[in-house]
DNA sequence: ATAATAAAAAATCTCGAAATTTTAGTTGAC
DNA sequence: GTCAACTAAAATTTCGAGATTTTTTATTAT
């Protein structure tokens, strides 16, 4: 896994240590590092991210703010917990708000917005294709990177600071979940001609169909688990 | 004013120092006691709410998640700034939201949901009874509580975490501009009305109708402020 | 005068020890 | 055997001095 080199890079980014802490427990939370439901006890985690108490409570503060640590009064943090019931509610909002924001940004968009879509789109594309079953997970994160960009890309447009920070945070929760159903061979999809029908229907300025394929895509993702889920209770007994 | 009450309450309540001065900075951001735009040094905040400078930095960070207050990597924080233009976009997805939030309540409220409701609205109406043009400051903040109150009520059966996450958001945030328009004298409106009719089309389960009506009592607030800030362009030349 | 540079001031950011609170374990009374 | 009170351990939370960075002011050269 080349986790460290992503981390790293976030690492080395990051202005304050407060953000390096931050963006090292994010991506250790959304690469399930840190498992849904743990504990994050401060005098641990303080020693792993190198940073002290006040430092790393704030990056952890400012998760809470992602909804990706829980916090409560006096009784600490933890990773916040995931449940097929709170993905199928993740997964119902991102509909909402993603598709609202899509439909804002294709009525908004200007030329540069259409290329840095097209740009986004065969990117992505390049990934999709360089992914076999064998290495798959060599991929996961590049791919996770480029799915962002595509998906923001679209609703670039979109002149609503509120749902675009909705979007992103709603988006980044839905990765931990994705992750799951990614390495793991589910339902067969092809997420390519998915993302290929968006774009048209965007280039076309087709906001009502764009905004139907959207969220009928957003739905695949909680169609897959949800037979993951079912596959994996079968397997357990 | 009976800020200091209200705030004393807030900080009475608190579990923790840092809940302590969340709260305080909250109410202050939102009373206008700090303004728009406004720096927030830590050194003269630590002071005023009598906290260490970890714990004071700790509780901005929380209200960044709030989206009430701003930060700058190594250049501090700020009050989050208001506009006309902001304060459109807010209305517009507060609509989205809450609207969406009031239908999926509706569908899944039982008996008790609807006895909270009709107390809800009872308890406002008798605060929106008891305030006359004179007295109307003295009021402000429990009208508020109040309307909070009612407006959470109606929503109280939505089953979707997120939804009523981004709802106590965005109703945060148009509490600023309502103390605007609230305090003066601008269109004339019957609130009043508007809530009536908005709980008598949820309790007759008419998910459609309470949606529509929730959508222009949103909208209205919006129409209030446009209007006034008309009105003070006129003024200022 | 203007711009570039350096020194001083001011502010943010960081750390870890100390205070506070919760949790776990133990004893003792009923 | 159950429950309550007490004690010890562990964990969260808090503070403020010191390190780092930004901003302002002063100085110098062009």
């Amino acid at each position: 896994m080349n986790n460290s080199l992503l981390n790293l890079t976030e690492a080395k980014n990051a202005r304050s240590m407060v953000e390096a802490a931050y963006g090292l427990i994010r991506a250790d939370i959304l690469n399930g590092v840190l498992a849904p439901g743990e504990r994050l006890r401060v005098e641990v985690l303080k020693d792993r991210y190198e940073v002290g108490a006040s430092t790393l409570r704030e990056a952890l503060t400012r998760l809470v703010g992602d909804a990706l640590v829980t916090s409560e009064e006096q009784r600490g943090f933890r990773v916040a917990g995931i449940s097929l019931q709170d993905f199928a509610d993740l997964t119902r909002t991102r509909k909402l708000i993603e598709a609202e924001a899509l439909a804002q940004s294709i009525i908004h968009g200007d030329e540069e917005w259409e290329a840095n879509l097209v740009a986004a789109f065969h990117r992505l594309s390049k990934v999709e294709q360089a992914r076999t079953p064998e290495n798959i997970a060599l991929y996961t994160d590049e791919f996770e990177v480029r799915n962002r960009e595509f998906h923001r890309a679209l609703i670039g447009a979109c002149p609503s600071r509120w749902l675009m920070q909705f979007q992103g945070i709603l988006f980044g929760q839905s990765e931990r979940y994705r992750r799951i159903s990614l390495n793991s061979r589910g339902m067969p999809r092809d997420v390519h001609s998915e993302h290929k029908a968006i774009v048209e229907a965007a280039l076309a300025r087709d906001a009502d169909r764009a905004r139907k394929l959207e969220e009928e895509h957003i739905e695949k993702t909680l169609e897959v688990l949800s037979h993951l889920v079912v596959t994996l209770a079968e397997v357990q007994d």
